[in-house]
DNA sequence: TTGATTTTGACAGTTACTCTCATTTCATGG
DNA sequence: CCATGAAATGAGAGTAACTGTCAAAATCAA
């Protein structure tokens, strides 16, 4: 869409505050009344929330016997392999958004609370539990808290890690707590 | 503090998103200019941060060969019970407001999430991790995540449950993950 | 009391966002 | 090809949260 495209673009040339709706506007050749339309706040132009079905429809392909923690990490692999091979920039530039700009991160771990909610169906259902219950609830949510640091740690970082293999690792502490005893 | 009270007596006659800085500014016989510089934004004056270091304080004075799990359990505990006893109506609009408010929320979860860049160090030291490490960082905004999700199923169940008790199942989760086949 | 320093207020400006209403675009049936 | 109705778009006015500046006022020290 060309309003997200004049927004990346403004976005890599001045800074996100100093990029304008106006602006954004002028650039994509619309109003700014239809920015607003599409995009209720200046962060959603940013951030996506496309990969919310997919990943969960990919969730509820994994074959039933499998550990449901094994899915997890299957489909989180998946879902994130296919951000970054898609378009690679976005995605980095999306993660240093998340760091830099604080409305921008409390709008993707509200994203991401919307995907945890979705998860905790498929998690309540494999599981047992009631959907609504605390422990699901605090169990998605804290899913939710580690994987979103994921993308701070890597964006910190200088992007020189591989995704799959800080899911991997942040996968392991939220199913097995923080290893013992390490030297 | 004079604005403060305004504030909570203002939104508990109108709501949050009907009551302007002027109309805190007026009742709390201030200029808007005063309650701009006290606080950054309207969220911090609903906020308190106050019990960080509170909590700190309290983790480092448990016993050092206690399993830092219990540590980290008998201080959110206690840290709660202070909140709970000191000013329970506003421990309650606190949590009803992160409920309803998403500024509000996000702004919680920032300040849970300073509070957690310090429990890393104690964290840290206690499992002889790095406090930069992807692990701590990942475990921290995990629990983090989870514990503010009590807060949110509190407040969506009219405050029926005792805090404590909440706290509890939640830490429950987190260290062992969801208990696995519950009827 | 004077002088210095800190606190406060008045004011102007920016920007995200909302609401309303008119206009344009466009698909569809005649 | 044109008319009609629906949907998308735009113009414009308004609100409220902030920011920055500078002057006035309260506070404190000497």
């Amino acid at each position: 869409m060309a309003i997200r495209d004049a927004t990346y673009a403004l976005i890599e040339e001045q800074g996100y505050d100093a990029t304008t709706i106006e602006q954004i506007a002028e650039r994509a050749e619309v109003s700014p009344s239809t920015v607003f339309r599409y995009f209720p706040t200046k962060e959603d132009i940013v951030i996506t929330d496309e990969y919310d079905p997919v990943l969960l429809a990919e969730l509820l392909r994994r074959p039933a016997d499998e550990p449901w923690t094994d899915s997890l990490r299957h489909v989180l692999r998946e879902a994130i392999g296919v951000g970054m091979e898609e378009e690679p920039e976005v995605t980095r530039l999306r993660s240093q958004l998340m760091v830099q700009i604080p409305a921008v991160r409390s709008r993707m771990v509200a994203s991401m609370a919307a995907t945890g909610r979705m998860l905790s169906a498929a998690v309540a259902e494999r599981t047992g539990h009631d959907r609504d219950s605390l422990e699901v609830r605090v169990f998605t949510m804290s899913l939710v808290g580690g994987l979103a640091e994921i993308s701070q740690y890597w964006a910190e970082n200088g992007f020189r890690d591989e995704l799959p293999d800080l899911v991997d690792r942040a996968l392991d502490v939220i199913e097995h707590g923080l290893p013992t005893r390490k030297p």
